[in-house]
DNA sequence: CATGAATGAGGTTTCATTCAT
DNA sequence: TATGAATGAAACCTCATTCAT
């Protein structure tokens, strides 16, 4: 028991030590020495919860994101049944809320999945909050919709290039608030536009 | 005169080599000896024109980004005068034709970006974009606009972010061709939207 | 009493687990940790057992020499007062039976040998070997020597090259035997020459 | 050509290095990091030329191997047309003195040729002594033939062992002399044992 | 006594960059 | 100007060994 405490404890340092060192030098100053040394550890000890560089890396990567999801599946499990405009406002404020909280750490993340492999990365997000989104569209109370499946991809994936924006360019949060409301009005706007011109048939 | 001529074919054949080398084994490939081995040319070279790998891999970068820009720019200026709906079509088209047309690429440069620094280099294409996208919408034929620059933010980055997802998930081109659709149609009904509901004053 | 019954186990399940361990990735796999693990016993007891892996080794290694050796001793005790010929036969298929029966090992320990220091390890083999060996050849019954030691050194060492050969070259089975019957009649030729041809008194 | 001597040199010294490292510290000290340094060259040049340590070790082992093998092999081609006692003592003599000259070095690379794999390397050496003694076998004066391969397999290993354990002894050279006479005799009795008595007609 | 998490010295290897030729 | 051998800092990672529990 108190074993199990103690890695837990371990692991959580590495975790805090490797986004602190990102933020501090970027990742070309990330190496695995730098992280056991501000985590309180020793290389050995990294290694031993880490095969190696990469996986330490993708862990750090996949809590992040695993937030993000969460807070977009917790979002649209309490917008079911509601209009199109709420679910929309909704998402977008759950996903830029949780991007922007510590925008730093965020930021320093994408170089992170980038050098990860972006693809499972993107993957683990977007499937997960389609199909959040997915069902919550399908509960909408004044539209319904033909191919879920490339309306939500659509929509998820197209709130993050603004965020990434904002977060690249150390944006004032005026800037954040502003594009924030537009979000939401795109979005709402596109929920109710996909809704009554379907998708061409050709599509997936 | 021959001289600069031989200087810009040797540029030319290192960022193709560059880019080469990228894709073969990605970005912990890349090196500046194999850049320079896949070119032709020696090491000393390389560093003749080029004075660190980071000035080599922010050229590469801005080559591409600048294409794309390009095609943007060219868009915008084609489409003065018309109406949103096909405003919106145009942008898109441009965007998602200049990404995809070699994947590969953009996709190996994802890396580059977010080692050589993604703050500058989003701010390279969000600006120059935005500003062609400020005059196009300026001259829309339909619709008046206040606070065109967050608009153009919003409509410049959102694109963005739908591609990076098909890129990076390799996605088939069904569901590329869905997903251009479902965009045009999400950037028209965000712009006719914008225009009849203002953003708060307090916005930038 | 139980206690030692344990120890006993334990022991033997390590140096089983040291030669697995050997077989399956050569000495450069060869870990404390992977012993242990593979010998089902925590690294912490496998320290109780062996101070550290240089003795882990020497012990491993010397319990396969020792097994050679007594199977020499055994065969040269049971061929006391017979001729040089029957001598020589028995002597080389104690040696080369001792050691082809389980040739993987014997390969597998060699490395182990040069890592441990050769020369003490080869030390114990020819010793006690070259000691059993003079006292069968002062009892044969059709010839007498002098400067015995040096005859049973070289009569010991002589048959370490070959079957050394043969475990490298995974020989085949059939050229096991051939060598087997050729090293037979080396050694008897030997051992009937070197008794009329005294070697020059200048030796040891 | 200035380019190609450097080189040369470099290769040179390194060669030289490992085996005076090798000498002092035996192999769990040869480290690249210390050979490097003892050559006087940056551990870079070090892997420009050997990329990695394995063929290093390997590289040096051949080196070594090769003089002993061209010694035997130049004994063998001097002594065609002679008789088997004379050969017996050119073979014998050609191995014991390319063996024994700088012994250190014999010594300190056995544990080498073990890490680097004892199968190939030995090959080496028996394939190519065994072809020599072949040739030499098949012009003897006195004495005819038949499965040469199989006899010149156990001449060419059979003094492998003595020899080895002479270095492992680091014996004195009175024991090395009266060796070296004692398998003069051995080999000489066996070639003509050998050769009034074939072996089974079941070997390869 | 047993355990196995923790340690950290030190190993191998890479690669951006320089500079003598 | 072009070359590419040389450099060496620094990265990643292993593993024998210890010791608190």
């Amino acid at each position: 028991m108190p074993i199990q405490v103690r890695s837990a404890f371990t692991v959580e340092a590495i975790f805090d030590a490797c986004i602190q060192v990102l933020l501090e030098g970027g990742i070309e100053r990330l190496t695995t020495t730098r992280v056991a040394e501000r985590a309180g550890v020793s290389i050995g000890s990294l290694y031993q919860y880490f095969p190696n560089k990469q996986s330490l890396m993708a862990a750090v990567l996949e809590r992040h994101l695993l937030r993000v999801v969460e807070a977009i599946e917790q979002a649209c499990s309490q917008c079911k049944g509601q209009t199109v405009d709420t679910m929309a406002a909704a998402v977008v404020d759950a996903f830029m809320t949780a991007k922007l909280q510590d925008a730093a750490t965020s930021r320093a993340l994408y170089a992170v999945a980038a050098e990860v492999g972006g693809a499972e990365v993107v993957a683990l997000l977007t499937q997960r909050s389609q199909l959040a989104i997915c069902d919550m569209l399908a509960t909408a109370a004044d539209h319904r919709y033909k191919d879920l499946a490339v309306i939500s991809f659509v929509l998820s994936t197209a709130v993050v290039g603004p965020v990434q924006a904002l977060l690249a360019a150390k944006a004032p949060s005026r800037l954040a608030t502003a594009v924030r409301s537009q979000l939401k009005t795109m979005v709402a706007a596109y929920l109710r536009e996909a809704a009554s011109q379907p998708i061409e048939r050709s599509a997936l």
